[in-house]
Parts: structure tokens; sequence; C-alpha cells
DNA sequence: GCCTTGATTTAGAATAATTCTAAATCTTGA
DNA sequence: TCAAGATTTAGAATTATTCTAAATCAAGGC
């Protein structure tokens, strides 16, 4: 009996936050996340479906959906909506806000959030309070240039 | 010659905005923004839609975006974009941010925000930061009670 | 190993949200 | 009064997401 193949650390990382969700790892779920990391650019999911497609072709979009659902259920990946257009992914689990170009509608991570203490926000008996989300509005470095 | 009728201050206020952004002041822009005032729950389109038929039974969808379009873009409406949902709309103009029931997707007005300069956001060189939007994320008073 | 069961994937249909188009109507200002 | 441009409108078109039901796959019991 051959040893289990020793694993990626981000495979058995996406391993162990799956099944702690009562998920499984599946080659179409590693492949989303996988194209998620390779450009961390925030795609849409028909985005994220053109590109997995490259290297699974048979994969469908309903897997994608299913797929993103997933990764976000189990904390592994970010819903980012910003717009009245598609829903963007992040698989950047760091504490971080996003910047978000109302010209051209790129999106990049900032490194730094506010956190609730620090923001000391009031808010009213009864609420419970999760977490804050920050989206920096403005204009990207191209489009700033133009706007001149 | 009559002298001009004495407008309500908000529709003086509607007025000057529109002609601000070169817009006109139509009585569908008039009761797309009432509706908004009258209950604000930061409906969607289609709720607006719903509820501005009922004094004006002719009014049609694409003029409820045309109009929702307009008063956000001459800074009398904001968008609200929480998830993968329709955008939702808020006529108070007062800076605030919004909290957000993950549970049952209800939409409250907090009347504190974080500014630029309080949240000492550093974006990289080039960027053009103008406004900081902060969603709160948890359960409202019903959910979290609920929840327990 | 073989079978049952439940999870997952898949294609495609269905629905929801938004945008587009072209014609009709209204407003303004010459 | 008229021309030009803005706005509204219905409906078509497009885009985004969800649903459905059948096929496939994987794990655990025997
Ligand atoms: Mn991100
Ligand atoms: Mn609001
Ligand atoms: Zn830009
Ligand atoms: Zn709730």
């Amino acid at each position: 009996m051959r040893t289990a193949s020793p694993k990626a650390p981000s495979e058995s990382n996406l391993n162990t936050h799956l099944a702690n969700s009562g998920l499984r790892l599946t080659p179409q779920r590693q492949r989303v996340h996988e194209v998620l990391r390779e450009k961390m650019d925030h795609p849409t999911a028909d985005q994220v479906f053109l590109r997995a497609k490259d290297k699974m072709p048979e994969i469908s979009m309903a897997t994608v959906y299913n797929c993103l659902d997933a990764l976000v259920q189990c904390g592994l990946v970010r819903q980012v909506t910003l717009d009245r257009g598609a829903t963007r992914y992040c698989p950047n689990m760091q504490d971080h806000s996003h910047f978000y170009c109302d010209n051209c509608g790129s999106v990049y991570d900032i490194l730094q959030t506010i956190s609730p203490e620090e923001a000391d926000i009031k808010i009213p008996r009864g609420f419970r309070l999760d977490n804050i989300e920050t989206n920096l509005h403005g204009l990207c470095p191209d489009c700033a240039a133009k706007a001149k």
C-alpha cells in the first residue's frame, strides 16, 4: 500500500475548510479556487467559468456557481458586490477592503481594514454586528490620470 | 399674471439638484423620490415601481430605472448594493452607513460613518479616493432573537 | 469488491434584474 | 408656432442567477 501522496498546502487547506462545512473536495471546486488564486482581479462568475474551462473544458456554469457558493460557505472565498453588475469573487481571506474604480470598474485589494473596535460603531440595541465591510470608491491610477 | 406658486422645500430642493445636472423636474422623478422618502426601507427598483404606481398608474418600469438613475446622478439618491440580489435605493443623503441583516436581508440606516481622515486609509500612489462606503453585516433584532 | 445512499455535476429551462430601442409625448426657447 | 432636444413608454433583448431533473461520482456497510 502506497502512502498517501503529499498534498500541496493550498489543497489540504481547501480540504480542511470544505470538510468543516460537510463539503467534499472535488476537482471542480479545486479548479475554481485555483482560477481565483491565479489572477486575483476579482472576476465575475462568468469570467471564472471561462478561465476554468481552459483546463477543464467540461465544467458547466451551474457548477461554477455551485462551487463559488460552496467556497464562500466554507470561508475560502469572499463575495464582493460593488455595483449593479455581476457579483465578483475574491480568494484573499486576509482581512482587507476593496478599492473600486467608479470609472472602469476595476477592483483592488487594500490591505487595511477598520475593525469594529476602532470604528467605534454604535448600533441600536438588539442588533448583532458580525463584521464591517469597507469599500473605497474613487479612480484607479489609469482613470485618475485621464481625468486630469 | 399669477406669481409662481410656492414650492414645498423638498420639491425646490429636487429641482435645484436636477437642474445642476442639466436634468428637468418631471412628475415621474418627483413621484419616485416621494416613494423613496415615504418608506425609507431601501426598496429595490421593482418595489419602487409597484409603490409609484399607486398614485401614478401609467408609470413604467423603464421610467423608474431612468428616474432612479437621474436621482442618483444628481446626488439625491444613493444606490446600495449589498448582496447578489437587486440593487436598493436610499434617499437619505446624510452621511450614513448601512446595516444589512445577512439572514433576512433587511437594511437599516446607521447614522455614523468613518471619514477618510479618521480611517487613515493609505491607498497606493496614483489612486484617487473619493469616498468610503461602510456596510455593517450581522443580524437584525428579530433574527438575532430567533438565532439564540 | 458490490451495493446503497447521498453528494455533486451537468445541461438546459426558468426566472429575475437590468439595459436597450424606437416611437410617442412633452418642454423649452427661438 | 415651430424645431430641437429631453423624457417617457412598451416591449424586446440581454445579462445574471437560480432551479430542475437526470447522470455521475464517492464513501461506508456488508
Ligand atoms: Mn479582495
Ligand atoms: Mn440608507
Ligand atoms: Zn479605472
Ligand atoms: Zn433579519
